[in-house]
DNA sequence: TCATTATATAAGAAATTAATTATATAGTTA
DNA sequence: TAACTATATAATTAATTTCTTATATAATGA
């Protein structure tokens, strides 16, 4: 159904951007403040505010509110096995790139 | 690393859009014909081409010419694991909300 | 109440992506 | 060789995304 196919093709599109890959990968561990995710990655506060914005409209992150902080975590944490398969699949391309490379010679 | 990053965010970046989500998932039983491709999705034929062609930069297919067709397939199955993963993570998401809207009530 | 802090939102510019239309290319067949 | 077919590429426009700067909001503490 085509709206499944949406749901789909916006998860991948929240996923396909560095900065939001870093960020789920910091909240594997667990939730996190913002603060702290504006610590680790380099970049301005408004920036990260709204990759963390568009990781929450995917449904991807979830946040709290405490005090001044607010803390993000993941929705669910599949989204870290789908992360580790595409990192497989790179790692096999890069494998296969080598080996086309070495062929040539 | 950076570029392992970058790999990986192009990765999404393709699958981000349903008419490569429903390309890749036609490629699952083997390879096919481009004109297949364009029977089967409704859109224009330069379209379909410019989407094979970035599913082609991005590494997820190969092509091979055989006269005048053009044959695409999977350059990796594991590509449709993480579609069924995200599958799976939007039941999740729905099944969620749908209880969170019997709560409410 | 005022100032401060953490975070979000808005507005705008630049870059990227998507779709359309027109055209090019490569292979085939008459 | 000329016409035809399948696919790709180019050029354009519209839409979307990203980043920056400025500003708003909400919670806290003096």
């Amino acid at each position: 159904m085509a709206v499944l196919l949406n749901l789909e093709s916006e998860i991948f599109k929240a996923l396909g951007h560095p900065t939001r890959i870093k960020i789920i990968e910091l909240l594997k561990e667990g939730e996190l403040c913002v603060c702290v995710i504006n610590e680790k990655l380099e970049q301005s506060q408004p920036n990260i505010s709204q990759h963390l914005s568009k990781l929450k409209k995917a449904d991807l992150v979830k946040s709290r509110k405490e005090g001044l902080q607010v803390y993000y975590s993941l929705k669910d944490d599949e989204i870290i096995d789908i992360l580790e398969l595409s990192k497989k699949i790179i790692l096999k391309q890069i494998n296969q790139t080598r080996q086309d490379i070495l062929k040539e010679n």
